[in-house]
DNA sequence: TTGTACGCGTTATCAC
DNA sequence: GTGATAACGCGTACAA
């Protein structure tokens, strides 16, 4: 039994189909008496309107898709949410797809999204952006990055400005009498990780500090490179004070690297995350960290994509506040200490 | 200008439309070098299928509607991206909508993914399952629900399987020589609070332990609520040396409170969560608990929508067992204490 | 092996 | 105000 049409409610009242169309979205060219019997009848037929049709003719699906590296990243999963509150609120329906960080797959879930006629394409944190230019261009639809992880001024993105934020938590070491602070990086060459090391390289001038080379290392945005990045800081002949993580997946594989050495945090060495996932309150000690406003990102994201269907096409590249957040995590130097 | 359509490629290539699309999808029924020659005038003109057409005329929509209650919920996150995974694999796209454990807004958003014809639903973690009983006879498509929280065995479904888990967590505290065993619980009425709470007793029957309701207190799932759930065990006349949570979230908080009291997990209480969600690794210490596939949850429930799709309308209910994970959350009983 | 004709359910464009 | 009719892009009988 198939699903039933504007047509067999149009035979139920009597009316053509067009007339019942118009009846069902309000249309004030139809009779109010007639709307609102043939609303009543759709209604007691349990009548559903089909998208998928209303798509095909009016070439807009209210549908737009998001991709993303894995939806169960806690910082994307915030991401999403913000998305799907604000699309949901419009009347869009929001496809989701995993590339897992895999460019082959992105370009492939971006196919599917265009053969689905999605208005719109949202990216989060993708580290592939590179391989977005060329694409792009072919590209008919709209498309809004979020933290996208190469430099790309000609699209519409939505970022957190991360050399302030960056600033910000080293200032607040300097500001707790911190002389000597490292920076645990991600992987080179992604935007993110240069801009807050040049926050960090900032705040140390800004305070006069020299820099040390030495008190740079790179993990991989996840705890165990956390954990292996701050083993070459624990291995140095003069301990670093405090240590500015490029995010807080980093800064728990720190904090776990340092309490195997039998130093404490932040007694010995104090720490400072980025993002302020969920996590980062309930970790031992709570973590201090720069919150990024991920669900309102998702949601400005959005917005933006929002603006771009109904009219102009300028260029949007929103960037977004950092705020610093301090927990037990950070604390003034205690007394020099060696390791073991 | 228009995307291009297979009428476009027709007359490109001197063929009839419907050519084209056997050609495309790759039809026995046309000869080779004609396909190969459409195939390739297809793709120099960049040509995208497209979905929305053909899922009015085939009546199937290669898609699928995850309704959950956060996508910011690890537990969930973890589900999506098993769901996501299989659907991707057999060429579907996931839509995701969050409800907030809104029931209205449940309705809601089921409605929306009725009208986008989604060939079948999926419902996590639902609180509101039992609002689905009318609706589900309604339901046109069909539906799987992964550990719902109402009793509803004549649906399709994934669930872990509560009792023998929990049995076996709190076991593992008995083997470790355990006899004052508390509970922290979710909400009164949820079946996997109940059955969690069942396996506890069992467990405890097994091990000839009394039960004392006094160690059974209840939190809300997160971890306030756990935090706020263990003061009351703190302030009992003789403290448990363990505890079972209903979940990890409840355990972190918990594991807060304990330490509140400046008392140590596990040298004076231990302590055993339940989902092995991704913090359970990274607390401190890092938490025994019980693991649920979660990501393979995702997948099966998928799985059996795609049974579903392809024929027999059988029941399923599958049921997963969870694991236990022993981390450093749990140690042989210490001195009796008091607290503070 | 290929083409013709039609239909999927809706909206848009005309008439009346 | 309302009704024919066409169109969106595709798949599928059926005919050739």
């Amino acid at each position: 039994m198939a699903p039933i049409s504007i047509k067999d409610i149009a035979r139920e009242a009597q009316v053509s189909h067009p007339t019942v169309s118009r009846a069902l979205r309000y249309s004030p060219l139809v009779k109010r008496e007639t709307a609102e019997r043939i609303r009543q009848i759709a209604s007691s037929m349990g009548y559903r309107a089909n998208a998928v049709a209303r798509g095909l003719v009016t070439r807009r699906t209210r549908t737009i898709g998001a991709v993303v590296t894995t939806i169960a990243d806690p910082f994307i999963g915030e991401v999403v949410s913000g998305i799907e509150e604000m699309a949901n609120d419009h009347g869009y329906s929001v496809f989701v797809a995993n590339c897992m960080a895999d460019p082959e797959r992105e370009i492939r879930v971006v196919d599917s999204f265009q053969e689905r006629r999605v208005d719109g394409i949202l990216v989060t944190s993708s580290r592939v952006g590179a391989l977005y230019m060329p694409l792009l261009s072919q590209l008919k639809v709209p498309i809004v990055l979020i933290n996208n992880q190469h430099p790309s001024e000609f699209v519409h993105s939505v970022t957190i400005d991360n050399i302030p934020a960056s600033r910000k938590a080293v200032q607040h070491l300097v500001e707790l009498g911190h002389q000597r602070i490292a920076y645990i990086g991600d992987q080179f060459g992604f935007q993110s990780d240069t801009e807050r090391f040049a926050g960090y390289r900032e705040a140390l001038e800004s305070a006069d500090f020299p820099f040390s080379p030495e008190l740079v290392v790179h993990g991989d945005g996840r705890p165990e490179g956390g954990r292996q990045a701050v083993e070459k800081l624990l291995a140095l002949p003069t301990l670093p004070s405090a240590v500015f993580c490029y995010n807080d997946m980093s800064a728990i594989g720190a904090l776990s690297g340092i309490r195997g050495h039998g130093l404490r945090v932040p007694e010995d060495i104090s720490l400072v995350g980025f993002d302020d996932l969920f996590i980062a309150s309930y970790s031992d000690p709570p973590l201090t960290t720069i919150r990024q406003p991920k669900r309102q990102m998702g949601r400005t994201a959005m917005e933006i994509l929002l603006n771009l269907f109904s009219d102009a096409h300028q260029e949007t590249n929103v960037k977004v506040q950092g705020e610093l957040v301090v927990r037990e995590s950070t604390a003034p130097p205690g007394p020099k200490l060696k390791p073991e």
